[in-house]
RNA sequence: CGGGCUGUGGCGCAGUUUGGUCAGCGCACCUGCUUUGGGAGCAGGGGGUCGCCGGUUCGAAUCCGGCCAGCCCGACCA
């Protein structure tokens, strides 16, 4: 490939609406351009990188005896109906209508099509299946932001085992757990597997390969002393025991004034510290008002709720709603004495006695609350959000709190579309089982961006090899010195012949400026080649990676960068 | 969906407060000459319905109203 007739529109400002490295590198290099919110065209070197990165997952999904196929992204919206999922994604789900009326959907991952498929399986001797797919999915996402890290259309590899039994699954699990280890670490990623909470996709036993990364959007904990980690939507602390003293009895007392739990705990410290308190937090959860309960300085993990009530939904009641359900304002609720709302109350708050929340009258509140004896509490779960520093459950090491970006998450699904489409085999006894599925997933875009968070400088772009765009830029300096232009075509044509990765910058500008531009651009290596140099039969390598240099004769070029490119394309990130 | 900000040649911006003398600057682009190991210099040149619609006015990038789009911060996901 020659620079001077490739089309890769580099910018020398920042784009002025990137605030994500990635989204501002990947403009300004010339890989993508954005067309509307969370949609983006990828450009000659964007694709090829892209086209890196599948070819990747591609040979490792291959190697644990994965089947790629392609299917529809347009569907009917009944198969959405049929799996229920068509109001559970609610307005995630990108929906349309065709000419006749008919409604159709856009698939945002296709556990459905799969498992219609899955339903012409008849015997457990077909099984175990490992299937997938490298294509476009659609999300209407609310907020769609940085760059290519979260969009409305990106590429994903989707791939869902099938099986009988569940050992079978948790085989297919490991597989693809060992799969994805391989596949990042092929694309130069360095990534965390965290416990996760599956979500609305349903399921079990649920992990997210996660980037750190100030740019993620995903909160991680990790504990310092043993192995555990978990996304924070399902990570867990202990908790320092609290001393309540003896029990005693109910008593209402005024708080005039007093609206939030610093406030009441300033005015009170005897009755109402922080960890003394019940925090009272009204809820829809699928449309039905719950009351949520708290310690006094916990936090609500949403995400927990919704695993808790295996709710679709869950929001926060407005001010009006909550007036009119409890009679009060935030800030004096409480759960004493109601009746006819469902209680869900965090297992922190299990045996607490002598406690202090709000009475349901303005500038009122509780104290002297005996959990057990004072509230009717219909489920307990866990429900607070893990803060940094708490001890770890299996160790009691202080917890870490993390940013990362998920780029693959992989989880045993069950037999819920297996069921709703009718996926069925029968066992060795001749009995009929829903095939027990497992689905997994790879953002390819958002690896990329990923990629690019975590490996650049101030230059711009340090590509993996095994990604790079190209692996190996000639910059000649004097295109226009024929001498000097054949040396380089020469010595491209040889790199080729050696298998590598070549782009040919031949274009008429200054050497500052193609500099810059490789450096941006992110290749590993780069050879200068001038009338200087050629003068003494030798060219410059440059590595990208830290920019060390070396001279090299022309004739060890071929050879050196031969065996620079292989290792970097084994190492796994180079 | 709530909150904040922004829309002016391909990119980055000024101009808007105080309506006219305003369509401008840098980069990029085209032509010529010089230059050539870290984003060159000189000369000449092309390109913009100032997001859209409506209003006020003799006159609107500028004032008013409505709409649209994009970015960032909070609730969702690969």
């Amino acid at each position: 490939m020659r620079w001077s007739h490739a089309f890769i529109p580099t910018l020398r400002d920042d784009p002025a609406d990137a605030e994500a490295v990635s989204h501002r590198l990947l403009v300004r290099g010339g890989f993508i351009r954005q067309l509307a919110a969370g949609s983006y065209s990828i450009l000659p070197l964007g694709q090829r990188v892209r086209l890196k990165i599948i070819e990747i997952i591609r040979q490792e999904m291959d190697a644990i005896g994965g089947q790629e196929v392609v299917l529809p992204t347009l569907h009917p919206a009944d198969i959405w109906r049929r799996s229920d999922r068509y109001d559970l994604m609610g307005e995630n789900l990108f929906k349309l209508k065709d000419r006749k009326g008919v409604e159709l959907v856009l698939g945002m991952t296709e556990e459905e099509i799969f498992a219609i498929l899955a339903s012409e399986l008849s015997s457990y001797r077909d099984l175990p299946q490992i299937w997938y797919q490298i294509h476009t999915k659609f999300r209407d996402e609310p907020r769609p932001k940085s760059g290519l890290l979260r969009v409305r259309e990106f590429t994903m590899k989707d791939s869902y085992t099938l099986d009988v039994d569940r050992p079978g699954l948790d085989a297919g699990f490991d597989l693809h757990h060992a799969a994805y280890r391989r596949i990042f670490a092929r694309m130069g990623l360095e990534t965390t597997d965290v416990q996760a909470s599956s979500g609305a996709m349903g399921g079990t036993e649920s992990v997210e390969f996660i980037v750190r990364s100030e740019a993620g959007e995903d909160w991680i904990v990790t504990c310092t002393g043993c192995g555990y980690r978990a996304n924070v939507e399902k990570a867990v602390s202990a908790l320092d025991a609290v001393d309540d003293g003896p029990p005693g009895s109910i008593e209402r007392f005024p708080t005039p004034g007093l609206r939030t739990i610093a406030d009441l705990a300033a005015a009170h410290p005897d009755v109402a510290a922080p960890e003394r308190q019940i925090k009272t937090l009204v809820y829809f959860v699928d449309g039905e008002p719950t009351l949520v309960l708290l310690r006094g300085d916990h936090e609500l993990q949403e995400q927990k709720l919704l695993d808790a009530t295996g709710a679709a939904a869950v929001r926060p009641a407005h001010p009006e709603e909550i007036r009119d359900l409890l009679g009060a304002d935030p800030g004096s609720l409480g759960a004493v004495g109601v009746e006819g709302i469902p209680v869900i109350a965090d297992v922190a708050l299990r045996g607490r006695v002598n406690m202090t929340t709000g009475a349901n009258e303005d500038d009122w509140h509780y104290r002297g609350v005996d959990v057990a004896r004072d509230i009717d509490v219909g489920v307990w779960a866990d429900l607070r959000s893990v803060t940094s520093g708490e001890p770890c459950v299996d160790c009691a090491s202080p917890l870490e709190l993390w940013k990362g970006i998920e780029v693959g998450h992989i989880f045993k699904l069950g037999t819920k579309f297996s069921e709703a489409f009718g996926a069925y085999v029968q066992d060795e006894d001749g009995v009929n089982r829903p095939i027990i599925m497992g689905s997994y997933g790879i953002g390819v875009e958002r690896a990329m961006a990923a990629i690019v968070e975590t490996s650049h400088d101030d230059r711009g772009i340090i590509w993996p090899v095994s990604v790079a765009p190209f692996e190996v830029v000639v910059t000649v300096l004097r295109a226009d010195d024929p001498a000097t232009l054949a040396a380089a075509e020469d010595l491209d044509r040889r790199l080729r012949d050696a298998g590598l990765d070549v782009i040919l910058d031949d274009r008429p500008e200054r050497p500052g400026v193609k500099f810059a531009d490789a450096e941006l651009v992110g290749i590993p290596f780069r050879i200068t080649v001038g009338p200087r140099g050629l003068e003494g039969g030798s060219v410059e390598l440059t590595v990208r990676r830290g920019m060390g240099t070396e001279e090299l004769g022309v004739d060890e070029v071929v050879a050196r960068l031969t065996e620079l490119v292989e290792d970097g394309r084994a190492a796994a990130g180079g």
